[in-house]
DNA sequence: AATTTTTACTCAGTATACTGATTATTGGTA
DNA sequence: TACCAATAATCAGTATACTGAGTAAAAATT
């Protein structure tokens, strides 16, 4: 048989989903020692929601990339966590204002260290140099394909 | 607050998550052109037990870098559509042998300019030259990462 | 003003990817 | 031989990420 069998292990497909494994892992790594069960996702929201208070379900989901369906899940969690406040929008009874709290804004400022560390330990096998080719080639790429995706992203 | 908020979409972890999302996308919608359901994962878990059959289900996890728990649900959906044959390898009881059936066959060879056209079009927004610094980059990245990650590799 | 369309969100269902527990079987050791 | 440790697989539970359907509310159109 043709060899893509045996070498599906260097197509981009396959090397998208190890590198996400990868950074995943690294995340929980170091939310695991400071005691946080922060996920990459959670943590990108909470973000978000700390910069821009008041934002709506499908403005966060486009400003981290999230598919509309997912966030009601995330923004659950964080919910449960209490680390955020969901309210109705009064003047759009559609949308809900999300806010971030006491708790919410601590624990931020808890992981962010954290949140770093992981992006050093997932390209540990890279230089400096190297990583920072390896994100520029990421980001274009992410930004001539992500019409793929359903994810919706801003602007 | 700190800009980490802001920047966040610059960070490796964003750019893994996103371009995983792209790339599972991009076969998807080739997928769907051929008239297939099959996933990159299933794909990947097909390729291999066609070039090694009768393998076991760890063997195969650390061929496609898939957690071992993962396995049973993968190759659950190849049975269920025919493509796969899993037996109780009686040398060895705790273990399963999996084969690819004629059907199986058929498939991979009928998806496999789509598996090919997918990974073009992910990295549509590169040079060849790009793209191949890219999957080198990447292949650096995760094999000096791979420990974190609970999905075994061989060898 | 009434109707249609769009929008924001939710829910049901499916597929990875993991943690942690359990079962069955095998191989090594006391 | 009896026991114990290791191994292959499965299962229960959780978290993204999607498809597709549905609800409620707002905006646009007639």
């Amino acid at each position: 048989m043709s060899d893509i069998d045996e070498e599906y292990r260097e197509e981009p497909g396959h090397l998208a989903r190890r590198f996400q494994q990868i950074a995943v892992a690294a995340f929980q790594i170091e939310m695991d020692a400071l005691g946080s069960d922060i996920t990459p996702v959670q943590y990108a929201a909470l973000a978000a929601i700390n910069t821009s208070p008041g934002l709506d379900q499908i403005t966060l989901a486009r400003e981290i990339a999230l598919d509309r369906t997912s966030v009601t899940g995330v923004v659950d969690r964080l919910v449960v966590k209490g680390l955020v406040e969901r309210q109705i929008n009064e003047r759009d009874r559609r949308a809900r204002r999300l806010l971030i709290t006491p708790e919410g804004k601590e624990t931020l400022r808890r992981i962010r260290p954290g949140v770093e560390a992981a992006q050093v330990s997932m390209t540990r096998g890279l230089s400096k140099q190297e990583t920072e080719l390896l994100v520029s080639l990421l980001k274009k790429t992410v930004a001539s394909a992500k019409e793929l995706s359903r994810a919706p992203m801003r602007k």
